[in-house]
DNA sequence: CTTAATTTTTAGACAAGCCAAAATAAATAT
DNA sequence: ATATTTATTTTGGCTTGTCTAAAAATTAAG
C-alpha cells in the first residue's frame, strides 16, 4: 500500500499546512523531516503519482482530500497510542512521542478503532492535542498562547505544541503540566520572558517556551 | 540498528533450528520466507556479517548466540502483543498473528516490558505458545500430538502449532479451542484420520489437522 | 565411480529512498 | 530592467532488499 516514508511525508505535510489552501515548500519540508531538498522533490513528485497531493513544480504541494484524509488517519493513530502508553503502560508524558512514531504506521483499521474503544474515546492526547474520529472529524483546539496574555491575566494550561523530550522534561522540571492554573505575574520588556504563578511556585520561562503553551 | 528484513530472517531461522546444533538451509528459509534462494543467501552472509548467525557456504546458517537472543525477543514481542489483542482488545485469536507481525517490530524495550506487566506475565501466547521472559527463558510445551494418541485416550487442547488465519478458522467451526478435552474415537487406517469427541460432539480431521493440535 | 539431479551461489538488474553537486528557475535588490 | 541571491530541480551515485538466469558445488542414482 503506502510505505512509511510516504505516510511520515503525508503527516509533515498536513502539519505545516496552515490552511487547506496553502502550499509546502520543498525547503520548508525539507526543514521539517530532517533531509535533503532534492529527496523531497523526488518524493513530491511520487505522491503527486499517486494523487496524495497536488504539486507545482517550484510551487510545492497542498493536500488531495485523499492525502488529507491518509494524513489524518496518520494523526489519530499517533494520538491514540500515545495514549494508550500514557493511560495503560504509565509512560509519562515526554517518553510516549519516539514510539508512537513507529506504532502509528501499524496498519490495521480495525486496530485502531479498537484500540480507541480500549481507551474509552479520548477527546485529547497527553500533550492536550486533539483525537481525529475514525470518520476523519477534528475537534479544533481554542486556547490562546501564554504569549498572548497580559499581566494579571491568568489561564488552564490545555496544550503544548511541541511534544519532544527536551521541552516536556524542561516542563517537567518547572512542575508545569496539563489543568495547571497559571497568571501572568510581570512580563519582561527586553526578551519577552515571562514570569508566571504557578499556584504554588513562581518561574520565569523564555518567550521561547511560551510560544509552546496554550491556556484556557 | 537491526531492519525489520533482518528480524523476519532471524525469527524464521530460530523456528527452523529444531536443535541449535541443526545448520538451516537456504531453501528451507526461502521456502519459509516465500522467497528467492538467492536472496536468502545474500542475507545469510549479510547476518554472519554481523555475527547473528554462522554460516558455512552450501551448509546453511545456525543462530549465533547473540542472533538467537534477538530471535527470541522477536518472539516475546510477537506473543505479547498478540496476548494484548485477545485479552484487551477483544480480538479472537485468528486475527491477531498477521497484526503482531507488524507490531513485534517496534523497538522499545521498555515498552515490551511495560507491556508484559499490563498484561500481568502471561506464560502462554492465545495459540498455547509459551512468551519468552525478558532474559529469555522460555517454557518448554510438553503436550503430545493428537497423533500420537490412540483409541480411547483423550487429553486438553493446549497448543496449536498453525497461527493461519484459516486453520484457526477451520477449528473455529469445529467449536475447537484451548482448554477443550478431546478424546479419540477412531482412527482411520487407511488415511489416518481421526474420530474425535469433543464432549459435546463428534467429528471426523485428517492427519493433516491433527498434526498442529498438542494435547496434555 | 561416474553421470544426473538438486541445491546453492554468483552475476547482472531493478525499485525505493536517500545524498551531494550542478543546473535552472524564481525572488529580491539595485 | 538587470544583476544577484535564494529556492528548486536535475543528475549521477549509493544502500538495501529483491528477482531471474547462469554457473558451480553437492547429493543421489545407476
Ligand atoms: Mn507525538
Ligand atoms: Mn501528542
Ligand atoms: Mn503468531
Ligand atoms: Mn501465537
Amino acid at each position: 500500500m503506502h510505505s512509511q516514508a510516504e505516510e511520515n511525508y503525508l503527516k509533515a505535510i498536513y502539519s505545516l499546512q496552515n490552511n487547506p489552501r496553502q502550499e509546502v515548500s520543498t525547503t520548508a519540508m525539507a526543514d521539517k523531516m530532517q533531509t535533503n531538498a532534492s529527496s523531497v522533490t523526488e518524493m513530491f513528485r511520487k505522491l503527486a503519482g499517486k494523487d496524495l497531493v497536488h504539486y507545482r513544480k517550484y510551487r510545492g504541494v497542498q493536500l488531495t482530500r485523499q492525502g488529507k484524509t491518509m494524513a489524518i488517519s496518520m494523526v489519530r493513530k499517533h494520538r491514540l497510542w500515545e495514549t494508550f502508553l500514557v493511560e495503560k503502560l504509565n509512560f509519562s508524558w515526554e517518553e510516549v512521542h519516539d514510539i508512537a512514531e513507529q506504532l502509528e504506521h501499524i496498519q490495521s483499521e480495525v486496530l485502531t478503532d479498537r484500540l480507541e474503544h480500549f481507551l474509552g474515546y479520548p477527546k485529547y492526547d497527553p500533550h492536550g492535542d486533539p483525537i481525529p474520529s475514525s470518520k476523519g472529524e477534528l475537534l479544533k483546539v481554542k486556547g490562546k498562547r501564554l504569549t498572548e496574555l497580559k499581566i494579571e491575566e491568568e489561564g488552564v494550561l490545555i496544550n503544548v505544541k511541541d511534544s519532544s523530550e527536551e521541552f516536556l522534561k524542561y516542563l517537567n522540571k518547572k512542575n508545569l503540566g496539563l489543568g495547571d492554573r497559571i497568571k501572568v505575574i510581570a512580563i519582561e520588556p527586553f526578551d519577552k520572558s515571562i514570569k508566571i504563578d504557578n499556584n504554588t511556585q513562581e518561574h520565569v520561562i523564555s518567550e521561547q517556551i511560551a510560544k509552546n503553551l496554550y491556556l484556557k
